[in-house]
DNA sequence: TGTACATCAGTGAACGCGCGTTCACTGATGTAC
DNA sequence: TGTACATCAGTGAACGCGCGTTCACTGATGTAC
């Protein structure tokens, strides 16, 4: 019967998880699938015994951000987090960090592939909708439910992290890379409610301890 | 002698409005140079007449946004705007609008090709960091200058447009891509100082008169 | 004004390369006996 | 336990295509006389 069904499926998952990476590294483009599968220690042609085709792979690579993001990692790693609240404030916290603007193998792909995505097929796009609710969900949880601005707050945390991590991985000026990001850290904590005069102390967008490469 | 050097200019100039618009619409790698000098009337052949490679006239094409983009073209047809606040709130509501969000080909660079720029070389990254500070101006020149926020919120603005139309771009949610725009116009013009209550009335995102094809 | 000429913007064929995909084959593995 | 066998994950060569770039050529244009 040669191999097991579970060997196949932990090589997918290896494929999957360098496509993940060499995509956010490269874009969709730029990536072959010889290079996926040397990546994942394999050869050119047994890529289509796992998937139908590139844009297919593509998909997945997205989807497996979910589960395999620094937010998930981190909350798995400490057994969730004190209150939802504490939750919105990591998420935010993480997702403008230096630690992570500076590691592109694990950027969100809505920072690191949205031109690819806003012109792939239905199932990256609908892979990209996914990652956009789960962090509006994450936002909109940190609000009493009598808040009738939760939504729309959390709608503007999201824009504020997305926004200023596409324009920090554009520009080449680390004064504008890093104003930006403080400006949407400051603009998110004061919605969360982490009270900061509107005029807030020069402070460092925060990082993720150790986890500097 | 030939032609005359204006009209190498002008076909110059026909060919970067062309590729302006086709990299907006399908990316830098999904467009050949074929496509774009047929665009302008023209073949294949002569292209090396007028650029070094195809990522010189891809910054080129940057570039050219400054100058034709919605807002400097209404600003031209206005004749300026009544105030430096009202011009950010214009900027601000064209840069969300529906009318431009539709019109794919008139996109900012920054929603358009946000990963193509990422991965780009050095004058193409530089024509967006200049987008980047142009955006700053207009908003920050809204704020008094005795305002110590004012870059502060400059910032958040551009974080929220930048943010919320690259999401609309990669999403294909119609609610979704109309209520995050919406909140970022919200959080936008409430900072401006355009007061709304925090809890906003439901207000379409605005359109540009007419400006729909 | 008219003509010969030099220039060079524009043409279109060709080159070379890389990549997505296909395919005939191999050999490691699990199973039947 | 040992052996023969069937399966199919993985291999690597090959195919076909498109694209960036080059190049020899053409012909429209402006200029010199």
């Amino acid at each position: 019967m040669s191999y097991t069904a579970e060997h196949k499926a932990r090589t997918r998952a290896r494929i999957v998880a360098s496509a993940r990476i060499l995509f956010n590294r490269s874009g969709f483009d730029q990536v072959s699938i010889d290079e996926v599968m040397k990546e994942s220690g394999l050869t050119r042609g047994g890529f289509y015994n796992h998937f139908a085709s590139k844009e297919a792979l593509y998909a997945e690579a997205i989807e497996s951000f979910a589960t395999c993001n620094p937010f998930a990692v981190e909350s798995a790693r400490v057994g969730g987090w004190p209150s939802p609240k504490a939750a919105a404030r990591r998420l935010a916290e993480l997702y403008l960090s230096d630690a992570v603007l500076n590691d592109v193998d694990q950027h969100c792909p809505l920072i690191a592939l949205p031109s690819d995505a806003a012109r792939a097929g239905l199932k990256p796009r609908a892979a990209y909708t996914l990652i956009v609710r789960r962090m509006l969900g994450v936002f909109r949880a940190a609000f009493p439910a009598s808040d009738r601005d939760a939504s729309a707050k959390a709608r503007v945390i999201v824009n504020l992290c997305v926004g200023s991590m596409v324009i920090a991985r554009t520009t080449e000026d680390p004064a504008l890379r890093r104003s930006l990001r403080e400006a949407a850290l400051g603009q998110a904590l004061q919605l969360l409610g982490f009270g900061q005069s509107t005029h807030p102390p020069r402070r460092r967008v925060a990082t993720t301890r150790g986890a500097r490469r």
